[in-house]
RNA sequence: UGGGCUGUCGCCAAGCGGUAAGGCAACGGACUUUGACUCCGUCACUCGUAGGUUCGAAUCCUGCCAGCCCAGCCA
C-alpha cells in the first residue's frame, strides 16, 4: 500500500461525517463537481478574536479540504465597515496559522470584489431581478408582514431605467444613510422571511479599513457570501446552522449572478460548551471593560487565550476531530477539552519537579554538606527527550500535603514511621516533625537509607509513595498562576456580565518552589507538574519567577479516600 | 401561527432494512520510582413517542411530542 492510499485510509477511519457523504456525491462521477478539487473557505469577519468555536469551523473547512486533497482559502468577511478593524486580520492569521493551518497564497478580502458585485448588481436590476426601495427601516420592518401574511412593497414595480439610475446615485454617494435600499425582486410571500425581497445593498458613508471612502454603498451578507464564494471558485461553503433558511437565497444569487462556479452550501452545528461563552459580543465587553488584559487573557475561550493557558495546536485539533461533526445542537463538555490537552501534554511534555505549598523536610542522617547528583528523564514516556541533573542534599521542600501526622487509611505518603521514595534519589523514612506554636508543622524529619540510591530497593522490600520535592539549596522562588476558564457554568447566556466572571478562575500560588534546572528549559515548553497535572510557562510573560499552572488538566483530589 | 432543521447512554457520536461502533465522564480492578499515565472490566434488550409496512425497522411510511433557527439597511 502506498503511503498516499494509508494516508486516504487513515483520515477516513478518523472521520466520516454528512459533510464528506455530500461532497463525494458531488465530486463522484455524473456529480456536481465531478473531476473538481474540493475546495473550501474559512470566511471570519474581522471584528473580534478567534475561539474555540471558530477552531471547529476553521478545522472543519480546512481538515475537510485536506482530506480530499483540496484548497482551503481565508477570506476577511469585510462587506460592514462600522463593525470591523485591521487590528483583528493580523491576530486570525496567526491564531490560524498556530493551529497549523495554510491558506497559502490564498488570502483574500470581500472588499477585494466590491466592484464586481456593484456590476452584479446592476445586472440583475436590469433583468428586472432588482429593485431600489425607499422605504425607511421602520417602514420596512413594518412591512415585512409576519408568519402568515406577505409583506408589502411599495416600490417593487419601479421601472428598471429609474432603480438603475438611484443605484448609481447611491453609489456616487448622493444620499444619506438609510435613505433607501436595493432589493432582490423574488418572493414576498414566501414562508422564508430571507426571501420577501432581501437587501441587497445599503448605504453607509463610513470609512471602510480598506477600501476607505471609495464606497458608499455595502453589500449585505446573502448577496455578497455567494458572489465571493463563486469568484474564489470555491466547491463547497461551509457554514453553521443557522445559515440553513440562507440556502435558497445563496442559490438564487449564485443563479442570477450568472457566474461560473456554482458553490454548494452545507451547514453544520456550531460548537456549544458547558463552562464557556462563546460570544463575541460578551467576550468584547470583558476586554473593553478591562474585567480582562486583553482577548489573550488566560482566562478567555479564544485561541490566544487558550495558547497561554497552555493548549496546544494539535490538542485542540484532536478536539475539534473528536467531536465530529452533525447537526444537532450540542453542548459538548468541557472535560473533553482536557481530556484532549492532557493526552497530548501526556506524550509531549517536559516534565520539571515543583513544589506548590511547601514545606521543608529535613533528612538527619544525611551530611550536612553532600550534595549528589541524579540524572532524571525529562519525559518518561519518550527517553529521546533525554535526562537533566538535579541535586539532592539535606534538606529539601515537599508538598505539605504529602505528610501528616495522623494518616487516613489508605495514605501512603510520610507519616511517623513511614517509608517513601523520593523520586529518582532515595528512600526516607519519616521520623516526625516540628509545629509553631499554633500547632502548624513546619519541618518533617526523616532519615534516609543509603542502600536505596536511584530509589531501588536492594532487599525487594515495597515502598508504594513515590513523592515529588525540590532541592532547598538551590531551589527558585516562583509565582504559579492557577487559571481557569472566566465563566462559571451559571447560565452564560442570560446574566449579566460581571455575574459570570468566576472568581477562582486566578489563583495566585506564591512561595512555590521549582527545581533550579528550569532556567535552562525552553520558554515554550509545556511541563508536567507531578501527581497534579500541568502547568507551562506563560508565552506572553515567561520569566523564571512566573509559572502557568495549567488549571485545565485535573486538579481533582487524588487522594481518594478508601 | 408560516418556513427551515433536529431528536441514538450523563456528554459528543457511528449507524443508511438484517438484529445498537467508538470517545468523554463515571464506577470496579491490575500495574506503577508521578495515587499520574497505561491496561483490563462494567456502563442503551434499546434508538423522542404512538401506530403502520416487512420474515426482520434506529434505519421506510403516517400521526403526535419536544427542542433549535428565521420577521437586521449584522454576519
Amino acid at each position: 500500500m502506498s503511503e498516499e492510499m494509508k494516508h486516504i485510509e487513515e483520515t477516513e477511519d478518523v472521520w466520516s461525517n454528512f459533510i464528506h457523504d455530500f461532497i463525494e456525491e458531488d465530486i463522484a462521477p455524473g456529480g456536481r463537481f465531478a473531476g473538481m478539487k474540493v475546495h473550501t473557505r474559512f470566511p471570519p469577519e474581522p471584528n473580534g478574536y478567534l475561539h474555540i468555536g471558530h477552531a471547529k469551523a476553521i478545522y472543519i473547512d480546512f481538515a475537510t479540504a485536506e482530506k480530499y486533497n483540496g484548497l482551503c482559502n481565508l477570506r476577511m468577511d469585510d462587506t460592514n465597515p462600522t463593525k470591523e478593524d485591521v487590528e483583528y486580520v493580523k491576530a486570525i492569521q496567526e491564531d490560524i496559522a498556530w493551529l497549523g493551518f495554510s491558506w497559502g497564497d490564498r488570502f483574500y478580502y470581500a472588499s477585494d470584489y466590491f466592484g464586481k458585485m456593484y456590476e452584479i448588481a446592476v445586472n440583475l436590476i436590469k433583468k428586472g431581478l432588482a429593485y431600489v426601495c425607499e422605504c425607511t427601516a421602520e417602514e420596512m420592518r413594518e412591512n415585512r408582514g409576519d408568519l402568515t401574511n406577505p409583506a408589502i412593497s411599495p416600490y417593487r414595480d419601479r421601472p428598471i431605467e429609474e432603480s438603475l439610475d438611484l443605484f448609481k446615485r447611491m453609489k456616487a454617494g448622493e444620499f444619506s444613510d438609510g435613505a433607501m435600499t436595493l432589493r432582490a425582486k423574488i418572493d414576498l410571500a414566501s414562508g422564508n422571511f430571507n426571501m420577501r425581497d432581501p437587501v441587497l445593498y445599503r448605504i453607509s458613508h463610513m470609512h471602510h479599513h480598506r477600501t476607505g471612502n471609495e464606497w458608499y454603498i455595502y453589500p449585505m451578507y446573502d448577496y455578497a457570501h455567494p458572489i465571493e464564494d463563486a469568484l474564489e471558485g470555491i466547491t463547497h461553503s461551509l457554514c453553521s446552522l443557522e445559515f440553513e433558511d440562507h440556502r435558497p437565497l445563496y442559490e438564487w444569487v449564485i443563479l442570477h449572478s450568472e457566474l461560473q462556479c456554482q458553490p454548494r452550501q452545507i451547514e453544520f452545528a456550531r460548537l456549544n460548551m458547558n463552562h464557556m461563552v462563546m460570544s463575541k459580543r460578551k467576550l468584547r465587553l470583558l476586554v473593553e471593560n478591562n474585567i480582562v488584559s486583553g482577548w489573550d487573557d488566560p482566562r478567555m475561550p479564544t485561541l490566544s487565550g487558550l495558547r497561554r493557558r497552555g493548549y496546544t495546536p494539535i490538542a485542540i485539533r484532536n478536539f475539534c476531530e473528536r467531536i465530529g461533526v452533525s447537526k444537532v445542537n450540542s453542548v459538548v463538555e468541557y472535560s473533553f477539552l482536557e481530556h484532549c490537552l492532557r493526552e497530548e501534554l501526556n506524550i509531549s511534555a517536559q516534565r520539571v519537579m515543583a513544589v506548590l505549598d511547601p514545606v521543608k523536610l529535613i533528612v538527619t542522617n544525611y551530611p550536612k554538606d553532600l550534595v549528589e547528583e541524579f540524572e532524571i528523564e525529562n519525559n518518561p514516556n519518550r527517553p529521546e527527550d533525554g535526562t537533566r541533573t538535579i541535586t539532592f542534599s539535606r534538606e529539601s521542600w515537599i508538598e505539605r500535603s504529602d505528610f501528616t501526622e495522623e494518616p487516613v487509611k489508605g495514605y501512603f505518603r510520610f507519616f511517623p514511621g513511614n517509608e517513601v521514595r523520593m523520586k529518582t534519589t532515595y528512600i526516607v523514612k519519616c521520623t516526625g516533625c516540628k509545629k509553631d506554636e499554633n500547632g502548624n508543622v513546619i519541618e518533617v524529619y526523616g532519615e534516609y537509607d543509603s542502600a536505596t540510591r536511584g530509589g531501588t530497593t536492594p532487599d525487594g522490600r515495597k515502598v508504594r509513595g513515590t513523592i515529588h520535592w525540590v532541592d532547598a539549596r538551590n531551589a527558585l522562588n516562583a509565582e504559579i498562576r492557577l487559571y481557569d476558564n472566566l465563566f462559571t457554568e451559571a447560565d452564560p447566556e442570560s446574566g449579566e456580565l460581571l455575574d459570570l466572571i468566576n472568581e477562582k478562575s486566578l489563583q495566585v500560588l506564591e512561595n512555590c518552589k521549582v527545581e533550579a534546572s528550569v532556567k535552562e528549559l525552553d520558554s515554550k515548553s509545556s511541563f508536567q507538574f507531578m501527581r497534579q497535572g500541568y502547568f507551562c510557562f506563560d508565552s506572553q510573560d515567561s520569566t523564571q519567577e512566573h509559572l502557568v499552572f495549567n488549571r485545565t488538566v485535573s486538579l481533582k483530589d487524588s487522594f481518594k479516600k478508601k
